[in-house]
DNA sequence: TAATTTGACTTTTTT
DNA sequence: AGTCAAATTA
């Protein structure tokens, strides 16, 4: 056991009073970076060794899995003994769950009930309202229940509500349809399980007698059934310790109240509010520009933060041209800063990217790619929203719940048995209509009695599929020799035939799905029982009170029901540490929504696409959780902060900086400019602790950077297009991007005779370019380039003036805004070019007939300046000699290479779609099989071959590159699709289920 | 009637 | 990389 009085080592004096207060209700409100979740667990800690609380009295609640485990990772190191294991600690809906399984049966709950997860309740909701052909969004009424959830309401309060417009009875109606359905399939939703339990606890208070002390993290992101339960949880005790932040609260759209702060020193008195001020993370300038931004929110009450670190230079707000040009710039930075600090004091692990949503990643993921930057993106798709993993886990639902119509509905026809709509349909309404489950009805139907009289083939049909789950569920339920969730798993796996049946629907990415499943398997091994050890001692039981009777379990289901149950509250998708052959972990920078972001620090952090509509969300409208939201994003930054704003979007639309950085205070904090980094790296080294790099290896280092200062002539610091209008290289700038290299001294001396040749100005020689003189000849060479009257560019609003005659409607596609675009142009002076029928350009069969179409166009129009102008612009630079097939087809071989799992895919697909799509798909012939991909990769260069139709690819005509490059039939048909999202592959998204260990034996 | 192909449209944040 | 509905094909 360890020694108890070093759970106070290292805190300071305000952490120290928290941790060892005697008071029943303490609130602590932490700032960024002021230790939060140490003072937490070391109070965990002092409660079980000062106050003797045994831990499985202890409550310990927080909201999102990671923070749930940090904190039990981090209680098992200071106590250690497996003690931590005893916690009843986790997300409130995990525990919720724990107790909903123990002590279910005492408000009537059905045993071993399902959940229901976004997905399932997002299609009864839409279901619902099809069949009562109401007109809300889906979507809207989904949000809206669980809101009012959240409330503590139910349909019964809302329908009492004196507001009886149309909308608001429909739903009601809605509402009420719904949860009779999840009550006739045994379900939960994540909001009824929190409302559930509060039920039981409130009905049933005996459950939580033994309960010691509740203490719960991140408290500002409480909801009312949230608080209510730390209520209920505390009845008896009446101790809660609180930790949290209304600067941090970002979860208003899940309906936290930051009121609960408040409303907890209303209804406890005697509440003990401790500050937390000193500050451990970040450097005093990103502080105080962090401290800037929230300080706009007026309404908030003031509060002091103390930087304890010595400074660094300013955090950098960086304009950029454009999304692609920001993530170009974001990646140089990332290796200039390794660079600059040695390569060695920072690592890829250090660095974050963090976004405001998961679809801004693309660019940067490309980008990181293509510099063979290791990355790893937490949040978009979750493991087990992949079809294969659902599909699966959809069998293991109806085997373990066959009430689950919904359930049936997704995999009666999965893999295609034939058994189409028209039949789910004739099941669905002989099962509305005489009250039956699906199931009882396909029991029925597969037998002599045919109550819903589907043809003969169909039924056949559907006793494959009958046969299945029976099968599955005997041999569950089977008393003498029951099956546990890996076996049952693998016996779908092997009736379904499902690896076939993978390899014929996915013949291209087969291998990544089958490593899914695999995964899953994995998974599924942690659970349930094996000879060697039974779960007897299962440490999410809750301890056996004496009044209290726990709902009596049968081990096989409750194995199945408990891993589905933790497959749903384990959403999260937080890779796990990847290691290479030899055991070391690979580096990755880290790429992640500031949401999935609280709570963790970077030494150093960029924040992309800082402009408004992104921050603040256009889609959002609390414009305070907004600006809360950049404020937790900018203090995750230890050392070096970025934030950065392309001025212009993808179709050259204009962003506005967020008005959040738009202010003379904020602007005061930051730079324009990255810092030079090499000359601080000595205090970054402190602020991180580490030991600091010797000159020596940082300037060996730094000679090997093409550039060793921020680039802004590559990328202008204006947020202006770094070339020539033409897009030809101009001289000035490519010397002036030499003068930073170090290294490249005979190009650096060429580069600038030559510009000095186009100036008339002489410059300093190279040499004195190279060492120390070197910023000024950069000068020099300034000053000369903006003499040059080309150089000063239109500024960007400039041009948006001239664009805005031509507003442009916002319901175009992408593909047809090209075309919109492009014909726009003529659009003025030839007006019979609207008369192009689109959809029949995007097919590639009638490309030919586009093409001539398009031609007749080009003719009479051939004197308008603007037109010409436009085509050409869409010319493509290397011409079809000079770009063979085999090397536009590099793509789909690397793609074949890339596909092993582990390796990362790093060119886009739809990079090599480009390549091709500069050329002209003219003929297609009948249908041949598809071929797999070694096949393709070896056919002639010149043609692909697809499921429907062979394309040949000649050199000619632009015009129909653009509009075919469009076109997502060709793309499927071609195999190629968008690029597919690197995080998909087995390898790098893991999802982690809480594991089933044996606790050691107290 | 089922299966497949095609075109249009989307993508805030999480348990 | 999906979904959805409409249109085609088997």
């Amino acid at each position: 056991m360890m020694d108890a009085s070093r759970i106070l080592e290292g805190l300071n004096e305000a952490q120290k009073s928290a941790v060892t207060s005697d008071t029943a209700v303490l609130q602590i409100l932490a700032p960024p970076g002021s230790g939060k979740t140490k003072t937490l667990t070391s109070r965990v800690s002092w409660l079980l060794f000062h106050k003797g609380y045994k831990p499985w009295n202890v409550v310990c609640l927080t909201f999102t899995i990671k923070s749930a485990r940090e904190m039990k990772e981090r209680i098992a190191k200071q106590i250690g003994q497996g003690l931590e294991a005893r916690l009843v600690l986790g997300t409130f809906h995990s525990v919720c769950l724990r107790y909903l399984r123990s002590y279910g049966h005492l408000i009537g709950l059905p045993k071993n009930f399902d959940i229901a997860e976004t997905s399932d309740s997002q299609a009864i909701v839409k279901r619902i309202i099809k069949q009562k052909q109401f007109l809300i969004d889906p979507a809207t009424a989904r949000s809206r229940i669980s809101h009012c959830k959240s409330k503590n309401k139910n349909y019964l309060d809302v329908q009492r509500e004196q507001k009886k417009s149309v909308e608001q009875q429909e739903f009601v109606v809605i509402w009420e349809a719904y949860q009779t359905h999840l009550e006739a399939a045994k379900l939960l939703d994540y909001d009824d399980l929190l409302i559930k339990c509060a039920e039981l606890l409130r009905s049933n208070p005996r459950c939580v007698s033994n309960v010691e002390a509740v203490l719960i993290d991140e408290f500002q992101d409480t909801n009312n059934v949230q608080f209510e339960l730390v209520q209920l949880f505390s009845r008896y005790c009446k101790r809660i310790t609180t930790v949290g932040d209304p600067d941090q609260s970002i979860y208003g759209w899940r309906s936290a109240e930051i009121e609960n702060l408040k409303r907890m020193q209303r209804i406890y008195p005697e509440t003990l509010v401790l500050n937390l001020e000193n500050n451990y993370r970040s450097s005093p300038q990103i502080l105080k520009a962090a401290q800037m931004v929230i300080e706009q929110d007026e309404s908030r009450p003031a509060k002091t933060m103390v930087a304890t670190h010595k400074g660094v230079s300013s955090p950098v707000l960086r304009l950029l041209h454009s999304p692609k040009a920001q993530a170009s710039w974001i990646v140089t930075e990332i290796k200039r800063c390794r660079a600059a600090t040695g390569n060695g004091l920072l690592d890829y692990t250090d660095f974050a990217i963090l976004i405001r949503s998961a679809s801004l990643s693309r660019q940067i993921e490309t980008a990181m790619g293509n510099a063979g930057i290791p990355y790893r993106m937490v949040g978009g798709l979750r493991f087990f929203d992949r079809k294969e993993i659902k599909v699966l886990l959809d069998y293991v639902r109806v085997v373990n719940h066959p009430e689950n119509n919904d359930a049936i509905a997704r995999i009666i026809n999965y893999p295609p048995r034939g058994i189409g709509e028209k039949s789910i349909k004739m099941i669905q309404d002989k099962g509305a209509s005489s009250g039956r489950l699906w199931w009882e009805l396909i029991v029925d139907e597969v037998g002599p009695k045919k109550p819903v009289g589907l043809k003969d083939n169909i039924t056949k049909s559907l006793r494959v599929f009958h046969n299945i789950i029976a099968t599955c569920r005997e041999a569950v339920s089977s008393r003498s020799d029951p099956v546990y969730p890996l076996e049952l798993l693998e016996l779908v796996i092997k009736k379904l035939n499902f690896e076939d049946h993978l390899k014929k629907e996915y013949p291209e990415d087969y291998e990544q799905r089958w490593a899914n499943v695999e995964e899953l398997k994995l998974q599924a091994s942690e659970y349930g029982v094996t000879e060697t050890e039974p779960m007897y001692e299962d440490p999410d039981a809750l301890p056996q009170l004496d009044d209290v009777e726990q709902t009596s379990t049968d081990l096989a289901q409750a194995a199945l029901s408990k891993f589905l149950g933790n497959i749903a509250l384990s959403t999260e998708l937080q890779s796990e540490q990847e290691c290479d052959e030899q055991g070391k972990i690979l580096s990755k920078v880290t790429i992640s929504t500031i949401h999935a972001a609280k709570g963790l620090e970077w030494p150093v952090v960029f924040i992309p696409s800082v402009y408004k509509g992104s921050i603040p969300h256009s889609r959002s409208d609390d414009e305070d959780e907004e600006r809360r939201l950049l404020y937790v994003a900018m203090t995750r930054a230890q050392a070096l902060l970025y934030m950065t704003c392309p001025s212009q979007g993808q179709m050259s639309e204009d962003y506005v900086l967020s008005p959040f950085l738009d202010e003379r205070n904020v602007r005061r904090c930051l730079t324009n400019r990255a810092p030079s980094v090499y000359d601080q790296v000595q205090e970054i080294s402190s602020i991180l602790r580490r030991e600091c790099p010797s000159a020596k290896i940082v300037s060996e280092a730094i000679t090997a950077l093409t550039c060793i200062e921020d680039d802004d002539v590559t990328w202008p610091l204006n947020g202006s297009k770094g070339a020539w209008k033409d897009g030809s290289e101009n001289p000035l700038c490519s010397a002036y991007a030499l003068t930073q290299n170090r290294c490249a001294r005979d190009s650096t001396e060429k580069a600038i005779s030559a510009a000095s040749a186009v100036t008339g100005n002489p410059m300093g020689s190279s040499s004195a370019i190279i060492q120390p003189n070197f910023v000024s000849a950069t000068t020099q060479l300034k000053r000369a380039l903006s003499t040059q009257e080309e150089w000063q560019r239109p500024r960007p609003e400039q041009k948006a003036a001239g664009a805005s005659k031509r507003p442009r409607s916002n319901k175009v596609s992408s593909g047809q805004r090209t075309l919109g675009l492009f014909f726009k142009k003529i659009d003025s002076d030839s007006p019979q070019a609207t008369e192009l029928d689109l959809p029949a350009i995007r097919t590639p069969v009638n490309c030919e007939l586009a093409r001539t179409k398009v031609q007749s166009l080009v003719e009479p129009s051939a004197r308008n300046p603007d037109f010409t102008d436009s085509l050409s612009l869409y010319e493509p630079r290397i011409t079809a000699d000079r770009l063979p097939m085999a090397e536009a087809s590099r793509g789909l071989i690397n793609r074949r290479v890339c596909a092993k799992p582990g390796l990362q895919r790093h060119k886009s697909t739809m990079d090599e779609f480009n390549d091709k799509s500069r050329h002209h798909l003219v003929s297609s012939s009948p249908t041949k099989p598809e071929p797999n991909t070694a096949e393709r990769a070896s056919l002639p260069a010149e043609s692909i071959t697809t499921k429907s139709a062979t394309y040949t690819v000649t050199s000619q005509q632009t015009t129909m590159s653009i509009m075919s490059q469009q076109s997502t039939t060709m793309r499927r048909n071609l195999g190629i699709g968008r690029a597919l999202k690197p995080w998909n592959s087995a390898s790098s998204g893991r999802f982690s289920v809480p594991k089933i260990s044996k606790p050691p034996a107290s």
